[in-house]
DNA sequence: CCCTCGCATGGTA
DNA sequence: ATACCATGCGAGG
């Protein structure tokens, strides 16, 4: 997982109004066991707190497939809806702060549904992933 | 060919 | 049983 960084932009996952640079004292705080950050976007004093994270399958790592698949009930309860088999343009905060530009959507399943990210070549290149390491979402927030 | 896409399958919890 | 998800795999480009 990425260490915390102390010189971070981040938005919490409620926060649209755009720009409103409030300075916070930076810096990660730790919340029931988990890193949580303080929301720089606006004044809401949120905090926000890693959506999810996992342990990083082989496919996962595969720079080849460059995409991550979600927990289902993480993608369900975070994610924006998604109305058909589509992919949408998504915005997702590392757990830097740094943003990012992916793409969400599911796959049919017998059944149900597998939710997954898309177009992460870059991310996976950036943080060296590999199978086995554990990397967080720290927020997502549908684009304009 | 070889790669990507879009699911289907099957192991596992 | 039943659901989830890691990966297989065929179709299409």
């Amino acid at each position: 997982m990425a260490s915390p960084s102390s010189s971070t932009t981040t938005f919490c996952f409620q926060c649209e109004d755009s720009s409103n640079s409030v300075t916070f004292r930076n810096g990660w705080r730790l919340r029931s066991g988990k890193f949580a950050q303080l929301c720089h976007r606006c004044a809401c004093g949120r905090v926000v707190t890693p959506l999810f994270q996992k342990s990083l399958s082989a496919s996962d790592a595969d720079l080849a497939l460059s995409r991550l698949v979600i927990p289902k009930k993480c993608a369900e309860a975070y994610f924006p809806p998604l109305s058909g088999p589509h992919k949408i343009p998504i915005n997702i905060l590392d757990t830097d702060g740094k943003e990012w530009n992916f793409h969400f959507r599911f796959w049919p399943n017998s059944r149900s549904k597998m939710y997954v990210l898309e177009g992460l070549r870059d991310y996976m290149v950036s943080k060296k992933w590999q199978a086995g390491d554990v990397d967080a979402i720290a927020s997502v927030y549908a684009s304009p």
